[in-house]
RNA sequence: GGAAGGGUGUCCGAGUGGUCGAUGGAAACGGUCUUGAAAACCGUCGCGCCGGCAACGGUGCCGUGGGUUCGAAUCCCACCCCUUCCGCCA
C-alpha cells in the first residue's frame, strides 16, 4: 500500500507510474473519499472531545438528568457520523489497497513482458555435437521423472522426482546454504559492485507453508487468488504458500525492529504450490511448469537507505550462483507491466534451455520498497546514535521520527525443478548421460553423473 | 476433542465502571558523582490518525470484532491465540 500523503501530495504521478504498470486508478476519486474521510474524522474527534470533557466532569457522582440527556445527544450525533465514516472507508480502503507500488526512475517503461530489456548475457549457449535431448527424454531413458503415475494420484502438473535427480537437488540445496552463509562471498560481491552493505550471512528458514487471508492480503500476494489454492474447510482461512516470501516477508507483521538489527537476511526452503490457472496447454511436457515445486527463497529486511543495494545484492548472488554452477544466463530488466503490483523494481534471470533453444525464467528478484511494510506494519526504530549519521544516499530523505517502515526485498535463490531442468539439459552427454557441475561434486559423495 | 486459567506499553507486572494511556519495577537513553567503572541520585522513555512550520492541541488504541452505558482496560456476546491437565496422534 502507499502512503495516503504521498498521493495527495503527487496525484498525477500515481496516476501515471500506476498507468505505465497497466493499473486504472482512480486517483480523483481517491482523494475526493479522502477529504470525506478527514472531514468526518474532525467532526468525530470534536463529538469525542466532548464526550471526554463531560465525563470527566462528572467524576464518582451520579450525573444529573441533563447530563445523561446530553450524553445520549452526543452519542446518537456519534453514532451517526460513525456509520457514515464506516461507509467512507469501505469505498476508500480498496481504492488505496488497488494503486500498486510506484516503480523506480530506472524500470524500464513497457506495456508487456515483451518490453523488458535484456541487461547482461553471460556465457555462451551450450553448444553440443550432438542433438541434445529434452530434459524429459533424458529423465524418461533413466526413470528419473514420473509424470504419468503423479497424475493418477494427484492430477496433471505434478510428478515423482526420482533417484539421481534427488540427489542433484539435496546437493543444490547444501550448495546455496553454504554459499549464502558465507561472509567471505558476500563480501566479495558487496565490494565488486560498489554496495554500501555488511556481509551479514544468511540464515536458513524452514517457514510455515500456509498463510491467514489477512496475512496474504497484507503482503499483497494473494491475488489473483485464483492462482491460489485455498486449504480445508472455509473456516481454516488458511492458503497454501505459492513461494517462501510470502511466509518470511510477513514474519515481522506488527513489529518494529531496532535499526541495529537489520538487515536481516533469510533464505527460506519450502515447497510452493500453484494453481497455474490460465496456463492450460502451456509447458505441459517435462517440469517446467508444476503445480508444486520445491524453492529456495531469500528474503531481506532493511533500512530505506540500503533497500536498493540489497537489491542489487540479491541480484549479483543469483548471477553468482547460477555462475558456479556454469550455466549460461541472461539478465532482465523487467518493465513496468511486468513487475509485481507491489514492485518497485523486479529483475529476472533466465537460463539457457537448449531444447528449446531459449532462455527461460528461473530466477526473479523483488524489490518492493516500503509498499508491502505499510500494511504489515513492519518498522524499524533508529537507535540513537544514527539520528544524525550522514547517509550517502541522495535520494534518501532523513526521518523526521525515529521509526520508519522497513524495505523488503525477495529473490529467488534457486527454484530446484526449473535449474535441474537446466543442468540436465546443459550438462547432457551424447551418451545420455548427466554431468555434475563441479561446485557440487562435494556434496554428492563421489557421484560423478546421474 | 474435554476441563481450567490467561492475553495490559521493550520486558515483568498492577489495575474489575468515572481525573487510567494506564501504578510500580526492570531494561534503554541523557545527566550528576567518580581517575575509570559499578552503585546511588536526577531526568527522559508507547504507537497511529487529524490539525499546526513548530512548540503543541485533539482523538483512537489495554488479543480481534461487536454490544451495554452519560462514561469501558474494567460489564456482556462472538472469534483468535497462549499455558496447564486429560484424551487422541506424530
Amino acid at each position: 500500500m502507499l502512503d495516503i500523503q504521498f498521493i495527495r501530495d503527487n496525484p498525477a504521478l500515481v496516476s501515471e507510474k500506476s498507468a505505465q504498470k497497466g493499473y486504472k486508478v482512480d486517483v480523483g476519486q481517491l482523494l475526493e473519499l479522502d477529504g470525506q474521510r478527514k472531514t468526518r474524522m474532525t467532526q468525530i474527534d470534536e463529538l469525542r472531545r466532548r464526550r471526554n470533557e463531560q465525563s470527566s466532569q462528572i467524576k464518582d457522582q451520579r450525573p444529573s438528568d441533563e447530563q445523561i440527556a446530553a450524553g445520549r445527544l452526543i452519542k446518537e450525533e456519534l453514532s451517526q457520523l460513525e456509520a457514515d465514516l464506516k461507509l467512507i472507508d469501505q469505498q476508500f480502503e480498496p481504492l488505496l489497497k488497488a494503486i500498486p507500488n510506484m516503480p523506480l526512475d530506472d524500470v524500464p517503461v513497457g506495456a508487456s513482458e515483451d518490453e523488458n530489456v535484456v541487461a547482461r548475457q553471460v556465457g555462451e549457449p551450450t553448444k553440443f555435437d550432438f542433438t541434445p535431448k529434452s530434459h524429459w527424454e533424458l529423465a524418461a531413458a533413466k526413470d528419473l521423472i514420473d509424470k504419468d503415475r503423479a497424475t493418477k494420484v494427484a492430477g496433471s502438473r505434478f510428478a515423482y522426482i526420482k533417484g539421481g535427480l534427488v540427489e542433484l537437488q539435496f546437493a543444490i540445496m547444501q550448495f546455496v546454504i553454504r554459499t549464502l552463509g558465507d561472509e567471505q562471498i558476500l563480501q566479495q560481491l558487496i565490494t565488486e559492485h560498489g554496495l554500501h552493505l555488511t556481509p551479514k550471512p544468511f540464515v536458513p528458514v524452514l517457514p510455515p507453508a500456509m498463510i491467514k487471508t489477512p496475512v496474504y492480503d497484507a503482503m499483497d500476494r494473494l491475488e489473483p487468488r485464483e492462482d491460489r489454492y485455498k486449504v480445508g474447510a472455509d473456516e481454516d482461512d488458511l492458503w497454501l504458500q505459492g513461494s517462501a516470501e510470502h511466509t518470511l516477508g510477513s514474519m515481522y507483521m506488527n513489529e518494529i525492529i531496532p535499526e541495529d538489527q537489520l538487515p536481516i537476511r533469510y533464505v527460506g526452503y519450502l515447497t510452493s504450490f500453484r494453481r497455474e490457472a490460465g496456463t492450460y496447454g502451456k509447458d505441459m511436457e517435462g517440469i517446467i511448469r508444476m503445480h508444486q515445486f520445491d524453492k529456495l527463497e531469500m528474503e531481506v529486511f532493511s533500512t530505506p537507505e540500503t533497500g536498493l543495494d540489497e537489491h542489487t545484492l540479491l541480484v549479483a548472488l543469483q548471477e553468482y550462483l547460477v555462475a558456479q554452477l556454469g550455466l549460461p544466463y541472461q539478465v532482465l530488466s523487467k518493465c513496468t507491466a511486468d513487475i509485481g503490483k507491489p514492485n518497485a523494481r523486479g529483475i529476472d534471470i533466465e537460463t539457457w534451455i537448449p531444447s528449446q533453444n531459449k532462455y527461460r525464467e528461473t530466477h526473479t528478484a523483488d524489490y518492493m520498497t516500503d509498499y508491502q511494510a505499510r500494511r504489515l506494519k513492519t518498522r524499524l526504530r533508529r537507535v540513537p546514535q544514527s539520528l544524525n549519521k550522514v547517509v550517502n544516499v541522495e535520494a534518501y530523505t532523513p526521518p523526521t521520527t525515529a521509526i520508519e517502515l522497513i524495505h523488503t526485498n525477495d529473490a529467488t535463490a534457486f527454484a530446484l525443478g526449473r535449474i535441474m531442468v537446466a543442468i540436465m539439459e546443459n550438462y547432457q552427454t551424447k551418451a545420455g548421460d548427466i554431468l555434475i557441475p563441479s561446485v557440487l561434486l562435494p556434496y554428492l559423495a563421489g557421484r560423478t553423473q546421474i
